[in-house]
DNA sequence: CGTTAATAGTTAAATAGTTGAACAGTTAAA
DNA sequence: TTTAACTGTTCAACTATTTAACTATTAACG
């Protein structure tokens, strides 16, 4: 196995990025459907996984302002996917839920997604692609260093 | 080194995907700057490496309507970036070419954006990037398949 | 206490990107 | 030559985003 030089490598991994990102965006959009977005799919899949949580912790965790999350939001209330609860105690904090509806919507699209990436999975040796994930997670962290933090 | 059961891996296959492209495109947005945008970025990068091309090139390599691409060339024309030249030929034929403007624009991007990653890739092991990169091309091709063609 | 700061979230205007449907002009096929 | 196919555009509607101004609430401190 031959070494490439660093500007090999990095030219490859921009053209990958770019078009492995694309392709999967296309992928479930075509193959999922669901009448959610990438966007939507993935806030629904955020609050799922926290239970419930704010406005501001997820402009921070999608690296977005607070008034794009509340414009998404408002378009998920809307179809009714997402409740909006006051804090009794301190009253400028709103709690964002799924409702029941909400749920559904995500599971549903959450379970064809996983079948269709174990469908990709398994056409990798397991061997390699743990080996892929586990580097994928350092770069995750490495980037996570090289932002706010 | 343990095996994960597959259903680990698709969890942290969509977790960690979800999260590099995420932080990958604040970096970008927050180091690189720029007046482009991602889309204008990648679009520019194409007919730069293609020469010239047409939207219908660009709506299929980006999955995307026609119209979409008429509408962010059109912004992209309006600034200066990009050329629109009809085929003497066949005359329904527009070809797409970077101007001066936008050449220069994306070099000093594409210039900045090469060291961004430079600097991430020299966090690792060269054999392991290596590796990563080999894989992620082969899950490229993957998903080309399990595309359209 | 009362004024000032900071915090949480919203609103509004502007821009980018997207789809779907209808359309114009051009070329190819029957 | 009429019909079909192709290339690209326009338009209306929508999602997502930023910036700046704003409301309401809580915290700080002199």
């Amino acid at each position: 196995m031959s070494m490439p030089d660093i500007k090999n490598l990095v030219d490859r991994y921009i053209a990958v990025s770019f078009s492995v990102e694309k392709k999967a965006a296309s992928l479930v959009k075509n193959q999922i459907g669901s009448d959610l977005t990438n966007d939507q799919h993935f806030t629904l899949r955020y609050i799922n996984q926290a239970g419930s949580c704010t406005s501001s912790e997820l402009a921070e965790v999608f690296d977005v302002k607070k008034s794009a999350i509340t414009a998404m939001i408002t378009r998920m209330w809307e179809k009714g996917l997402i409740q909006r609860t006051r804090d009794e105690n301190d009253r400028r904090v709103v709690y964002l839920t799924l409702t029941e509806k909400g749920n559904e919507l995500y599971v549903k699209a959450e379970d064809k997604i996983h079948n269709l990436v174990e469908s990709l999975i398994n056409r990798f040796d397991q061997a390699e692609i743990q080996q892929f994930i586990e580097t994928f997670e350092k770069l995750d962290k490495v980037l996570s260093q090289s932002n706010g933090q």
